[in-house]
DNA sequence: CCCCCAGGTGAAAATGATTTCACCTATCTT
DNA sequence: AAGATAGGTGAAATCATTTTCACCTGGGGG
């Protein structure tokens, strides 16, 4: 297992994947400093030391846009990508409905990747048409024994409906986080389990922090 | 429909769409005229400005590895690499066998998005197991009406089993390209039917040139 | 209290990569 | 035969990007 991130750190890891995602190629560090708010490149570049230290990336020495990242492993091999369609084995093939503008006016992105998921799983309340597989894309609920890379089946719901102190899914500009819950003074309160991650909290409408949804399971490839 | 590319224009076209899909990044031209045997970096620079003019590349003045590609529409949108699997649209969906590491030691790279295609469009004497679909990756068929980017059903079979005169998919190097076969002097001859695209034989151990079968069906998104 | 660590600033040095300039060689077309 | 087109060579100029150097800050832990 590599060592872990810490949120800064993983700040710059996801960047750099979106980054590589949107233009097929890695960016410069004066790109990254740009979009991460780091004035010089040097301040970049020892970042980028410390993610190749742990194992995140490989750098070529003096070449432009010489940056690899070296993918974890996913859950089903290929495309790792931040929400996934469910498929959930049941009969026909019973497959989680696909979120759409209407219900999101964020771009997330969706793997096409089906992941096979035994419906017993889920409790019996659940929905299983909301219901889809995401990644946390950082490890600020390891204290709660959620990791990064981690594939978690979650079922879309308004944060209304999101009980205090229940795990949910929340998608945070570029990237999809796990979070403890709460709804008190008015506000959305995300409360990560991580000393190296500060809390977060938001108003109802901003739009940088869009509630997914009730995390439901916790999937995870060992080995 | 953008201007066709000349064969050495395909070259390096192709070589541009592999080494992103190797490296996650574009190559610099220096390594470019280092792949494609042209010494002068202005060599490189100004076949790039060929294949920008004709649609097939955007580059960003002044930025390192400053080159995108812009994709052709595929068939079934996503994924455009050469090989694919073919869902044969029958009773339970029979599909086509993937080709394994015994019976080709190049590396097909396959993608997992499924073609569907109704059987009555294949010969008789077709063995619907044998059939897979590929990109055509060059315009080397075009007088022949085989135009790049055109799918191809191709019913894998060794190069004896070829007639003399059929259209074949052959695997050179990192692409597939259809070719009229033929069997003479001990030599597997690939003509194209195109003035631009030149010729080419081997010997039929030659690593380099693997037939990967007769070509079936030919199938095109138009508009 | 002091040291270490995570994260930084700014500027200069060094190396990479693209672009321009001036010419060259076949082959095909008119 | 002259001109257009595809593909090139080599070197110099210019711009992009990475790397190094010197130094700074704030919070935790011993």
């Amino acid at each position: 297992m590599r060592e872990r991130l810490t949120e800064r750190q993983n700040q710059v890891y996801e960047f750099l994947r979106t980054y590589v995602r949107r233009n097929g190629k890695p960016p410069t560090l004066k790109e990254i400093g740009a979009h991460l708010d780091i004035r010089s490149t040097n301040g970049v570049f020892k970042m980028l030391s410390v993610l190749e230290a742990k194992g995140y990336i490989v750098r070529t020495k003096h070449e432009a846009r010489g940056i690899e990242i070296v993918d974890e492993v996913a859950l089903a091999d290929d495309e790792p990508p931040g929400v996934m369609m469910l498929k959930l084995k049941e009969g026909v093939g019973k497959r989680a409905r696909v979120m759409t503008s209407e219900t999101a006016d964020h771009p997330l992105p969706r793997s096409r990747k089906p992941l096979l998921l035994d419906p017993k799983l889920l409790p019996d309340d659940a929905d299983l048409d909301d219901c889809l597989g995401v990644t946390a894309s950082d490890d600020g609920m390891n204290g709660a024994g959620v990791r990064k890379g981690d594939t978690v089946v979650v079922e879309e719901m308004s944060w209304k409906d999101i009980p205090n102190g229940a795990m949910a899914a929340v998608f945070f500009y570029d990237r999809v986080v796990i979070r403890r819950f709460e709804y008190a003074d008015k506000r959305l309160h995300f409360r990560a389990a991580d000393r190296t991650y500060a809390d977060e909290s938001a108003r109802p409408d901003d739009p940088e922090f869009f509630v997914i949804g009730r995390a439901l399971v916790l999937l995870r490839t060992l080995g």
